[in-house]
DNA sequence: CCACTGACATGAG
DNA sequence: GCTCATGCCAGTG
């Protein structure tokens, strides 16, 4: 698959993140090769060409708070989805901790 | 090309 | 710990 733009790569990187696990805007606009994009990276979710190839759904912000998410019922859609993959959760925040994905 | 918007991140109160 | 304000980048009109 041949890169193009931004967006793409977000795609790419947004599409390699593992079941169970979680990743924040801001680290994906880095493995994107855009440090500080992670609203960049928010817009490509939302236009989201894939949500079965891109689990926009894995995608929290740096704290572990749920934002956005156009699917379903929103955010409510969202934390089941996480919920469903065995994602640790702490009330309405994701736990980064032990659940952030590792890029290694 | 210029201006506005947005599923963010960080700092200060 | 939570809320308000500012700065960041890319996309769309």
């Amino acid at each position: 698959m041949k890169i193009s733009s931004f967006k793409e790569r977000v795609y790419a990187v947004a599409s390699k993140i593992p079941r169970g696990k979680v990743a924040t805007y801001g680290q994906i606009a880095r493995l994107a090769g855009s440090s500080g994009a992670a609203r960049a990276v928010g817009l490509c979710m939302k236009n989201n060409p894939d949500t079965k190839k891109v689990p926009c759904h894995r995608v929290v912000a740096s704290d572990g708070s749920l934002t956005g998410y156009a699917y379903g019922k929103g955010i409510v859609t969202k934390r089941e989805m996480l919920v469903r993959e065995k994602v640790k959760f702490s009330q309405d925040r994701v736990d980064l901790g032990s659940s952030l994905w590792k890029t290694g």
